[in-house]
DNA sequence: CTGAAAGCGCTAACAA
DNA sequence: TTGTTAGCGCTTTCAG
């Protein structure tokens, strides 16, 4: 790969010690062009002599192609942004695209981050959950840049968003509960920007309302477990203490379950019912077993690439929201209603319409 | 960033609307260049009337700096690894390299990995826990790459390697147990290629056998949670079943702790006892409470980017394994020895030598 | 300090 | 199918 001195080798050097042109070599490491098979083994046989590798900067200036595609990502401390990563990562990798990663964790200065995306000629964006500007989107789309915001929604209707149904969720959730039987609830939000909070919050509320229960309770727990930790408690210690607590994400759901179950000396599932939303690898651990509104992550990643993939193609695409079903998983912190329930191999779901 | 024909905004047509050379333009974007206050100006002027950022893939092509850095990972369903490639990406974010992502996981073909890590001319490989073949390593390295392992040892001497003290964590967690007073012992371990594993179980081993006590118990886990389920139920099914299991890392720890609390009707910290060995995030909720080995992953990663800056400013820096010391940190999934805890804030710790 | 000119390593017409 | 040629957008001598 490099030769005496620390010259990287190049198509020159390689068409050389073949015999042929520079550009036969080219032509052997792009696909679809016609080499002899004569010429092509020739050129790999050098190639493979003196560890010949295509410089993909060098082909990026000419095609005008990075095969980069930026993953904008909040704090990886949440399972399900680093499973959603690892499904990106994979999901491109397949298309022939590699990952160029953006961790917004204790950075809330987006800048550097819009300039190398754009410096690096990425050919596309995917923005997690950001908490960023929603101007970064703007700035990119202006650039004629491909934008996808995964599990957030766009505030302005100019960039196409990929999120799990957080309205259905929230309904589906507070009927759940309602059939339960319970009759103080509360919600744990992330915090009062973000759309998939306000839209799992409203949804919940709204039907708990129209139900002629009472308003729930609230508090914001930051999406993060310590925050939803000082919250459940300011929960149940109020006099009269919600007997359901719906909670934004699974790790605020996780730590009132600590809360509840370690410092209130609760029984999840018996006298408190703690329902989550996103369904981490975690939920399913026995010792938690949390009740929670599925985030179908593959079908959401999957959805995201193929907005990105047809963006890619035609420039013409209309942003869209698209919106990915989930569904509502039981385990054992929240007490089962009499009916609903549908067991689906070693899980069971409830619905609020059982005919399935 | 785009004109009327989508092409790209160059540093020419900066250039000519701002009535200077194209040079002129370069050297605005170049740090140490000499450009006068009233060039500059005009400049960047005209740059952000046409929104425009240089390209980093010609500049690359020229400079031979890609600014990149791969980092290969695991499955990031273990959140130690998740942890690691964050604090990996914002330690480099810090001196002005970006992430390029590799995920191994469902890929045991690591060709292309390689490949395109020599494509993209990444200025360094981070190998995090690789489970690939040791020859990439060697590959790498034979182009004169810079590559480090990440919580792996290299089987050959020529890559650098940072790991915690693997040796240290067994002989430590085996005394621990010891000074518990359990009889026996049992380990869980990743595989049977993986150097930490083996250097942690190697050691737990070997002290536990010095103190007279009979041989430990073994099963494979995987480094998986499923897979210490399986394991686990098989230790606790023997007619005489550990009273004390360490397991090579957090996951697999706090696999057991389900299977033993959840299947076997034990109680952790009385009648069984579980070490993990990582501290994940998950180890410190209440519900888990798990005793474990502490990796402490950003002085892990801060070693990690220091020798990669070393290695990319003198080219000749000798491989060198760094072992970064860890501690046990005691919470409430083991049964406590009489003596040798430590508190140190809110955390307790266990040392052999209680001099401190 | 500034502009002209020469490439970095590659792909994409174009002829042959 | 092949080689020749002309750049992709940038940095970097080198004169001025």
């Amino acid at each position: 790969m490099v030769d005496k001195n620390r010259r990287l080798i190049t198509a020159h050097d390689v068409a050389r010690l073949a015999g042929v042109s520079q550009s036969a070599v080219s032509r052997t490491y792009t696909k679809g062009a016609s080499v002899s098979p004569a010429t092509r083994e020739k050129v790999e046989a050098a190639a493979a002599a003196l560890g010949y590798r295509p410089n993909l900067a060098a082909r990026s200036l000419i095609t005008r192609r990075s095969n980069l595609i930026a993953v904008v990502v909040p704090s990886m401390a949440n399972p399900f942004y680093s499973a959603v990563l690892e499904a990106l990562s994979q999901a491109f990798e397949l298309k022939g695209y590699r990952v160029l990663l953006f961790s917004t964790a204790s950075n809330d200065d987006s800048d550097p981050i819009l300039e190398d995306v754009l410096r690096y000629r990425v050919e596309a964006v995917i923005l997690v959950s950001s908490t960023l500007s929603s101007s970064f989107a703007e700035e990119c789309k202006q650039t004629g840049l491909p934008v996808v915001l995964l599990n957030r929604k766009n505030d302005s209707q100019t960039v196409s968003s990929v999120t799990s149904d957080n309205v259905e969720g929230g309904r589906l959730t507070a009927n759940f509960l309602i059939a339960g039987g319970h009759q103080n609830l509360a919600f744990i939000a992330g915090n009062d920007l973000s759309s998939t909070s306000r839209d799992r919050e409203l949804s919940f509320t709204r039907e708990i309302l129209s139900n002629g229960l009472p308003p729930p309770m609230r508090e914001i727990g930051n999406f993060s477990f310590d925050g939803a930790i000082i919250a459940t408690r300011r929960l149940l210690a109020a006099h009269q203490p919600p007997d359901g607590i719906f909670c934004a994400n699974d790790l605020m759901a996780i730590a009132a379950l600590n809360v509840a179950t370690k410092e209130f000396g609760l029984t999840p599932g018996k006298n408190i019912s703690i329902v989550g939303f996103d369904n981490i690898e975690m939920a399913r651990w026995p010792l938690i077993g949390l009740t929670t509104y599925v985030q179908p992550t593959m079908n959401m990643v999957q959805r995201a690439v193929e907005i990105v993939s047809a963006q890619l193609s035609e420039s013409t695409v209309a942003p869209t929201d698209h919106v990915i079903t989930g569904s509502l998983i039981v385990r054992q912190t929240a007490r089962l209603p009499s009916s609903g329930l549908i067991c689906v191999g070693d899980e069971t779901h409830w619905r609020d319409d059982p005919v399935s």
